[in-house]
DNA sequence: CCATCCACGCGGAAACTTCCGCCATCTCGC
DNA sequence: GCGAGATGGCGGAAGTTTCCGCGTGGATGG
């Protein structure tokens, strides 16, 4: 059945550093200092969660994660320096110990897919109510392989379309267990494009013109029209100023 | 001389609400819980600061501060529900004797134009200091008429470029003094640009074709064209494509 | 095994956008 | 009060983009 998250496996004993006696012992990165603040109060509050260091952006965050070995990275996504994503990746195969939480002031399917696909274990919304950060923070630090917990926010965004069946193979499978119902893939309305159009979406989105996507992609300029007529048909818009608009709200470019 | 702020006046007294014995009471606005705790934990570290209450978006705002007469209302700009410079445009003439800040994620030429033009007392970044944006709350709430406090972040986007001479009225000298060199008034690369032209710019930021411009604007098509030129030309980039991304890019247009 | 769906690639005509001028007006500064 | 420069307004030609249709090949599913 798709329910919510791992619901048929108990809570299962935390997998990784369990709790020493001192609790979750959790990472911020974020360049908003008030923010940073706002979590260590919240974080105060609770004995079983602790913030043990903080960062203003992923500039130097694997090496420590790799010095301080946290349990989990609380991580914002809109800061100056290194690419959140990229950083959450390589975070992934130095420290797999540590879970990576995704916690932004948007929620964009752009950066949602992100998330999942740079093994990120959760995405939070920095408008999502405090205790459900909390609660979502416990449910990660305790989940199993293979957990995705979205925030409430960004749960009402997320369409339980269920499995997607058709041609749809957005790239790899990456991480993930292999067998499963798999209830964790979040679907937004970007999972319905092709890798190709994401790709074509993307430069679009960065302002590049029809022939020099073309010739970036080396394809003729007829093509990238098919594209972006079935991007336009798809995405329900009806002119190439909205795709690029869309590129931009939905994290696939840089404004 | 084009220093700082109002360097020539001391600090006086403060001007609304002096500190009836309980400091500086402050109304926060922002739709990010997370910060609101950020920052009334950071208050509660300072005597003379004190948050009376908080609200997740501008909707109830003039009426909240028209009961509870804060001093001082820190304003988040990007939130779901009314629109942040609207409200506070409002609130100036509603409630003139309460001061408001702007405290925004991004440091946007539109957006610090627009503060300035609704009438808010400072502008400041999340990711600025938590003691410059103490001490600029300070600033603002001791400040005299004609105050805009920039925060350090904020500043540095500034030019000062000094008070500007060529024909650049941009639309009207709304409150601020009448003589005084005016050193308030802070100067974007947006502000080198007509109203006409900024008008044309937020349209083609809100994915208006040039003929949907035209025919909104009552111009002919080679009208708008002009100005797209002239646009073009003085922010120095080479496609309508790039003209909508600094549009939203400087918080002209929502992407 | 064939029918179907869809990503992908492309050609030609229609529509739109951009580039080149040209002109009137308004504001400054001298 | 007069020229320099900026703004606002347009027309016509050249260049791009969009629309419509057609064909291929892989994957799905009777």
């Amino acid at each position: 059945m798709p329910s919510k998250r791992r619901p048929t496996t108990p809570p299962a004993k935390p997998a990784s550093q369990p709790d020493d006696g001192a609790g979750i012992r959790v990472l911020c990165v974020d360049d908003h200092a008030v923010l940073i603040e706002g979590l260590k109060a919240q974080f105060s509050l609770d004995p079983s969660i602790r913030c043990i260091a903080s960062l203003p952006s992923a500039e130097r965050l694997v090496e420590e994660v790799g010095r301080l070995k946290p349990d989990l990275v609380l991580l914002d996504i809109e800061m100056p320096g290194p690419d959140a994503f990229e950083t959450a990746d390589r975070l992934r195969h130095m420290h797999p110990r540590t879970r990576v939480v995704i916690l932004s002031a948007h929620i964009r399917d752009g950066y949602i897919d992100a998330a999942f696909k740079c093994g990120a274990w959760g995405y939070f919304a920095k408008s999502d109510e405090l205790s459900a950060i909390i609660s979502g923070i416990r449910e990660v630090a305790c989940g199993r392989d293979g957990t995705f917990v979205l925030g409430p926010k960004v749960k009402e965004r997320c369409r339980p379309v269920a499995p997607q069946a058709t041609g749809v193979r957005t790239a790899l499978p990456l991480r993930r267990v292999p067998a499963g119902p798999s209830d964790a893939r979040p679907v937004t309305p970007l999972s319905t494009l092709s890798t190709r159009e994401v790709e074509v979406l993307r430069l679009i989105g960065k302002g590049l013109t029809r022939n020099q996507i073309a010739s970036e992609l080396s394809r003729e300029v007829k093509t990238i029209d098919g594209h972006q007529k079935r991007l336009m048909r798809k995405l329900n818009v009806d002119s190439r100023s909205d795709l690029m608009r869309l590129a931009i709200r939905e994290g696939l470019a840089e404004a």
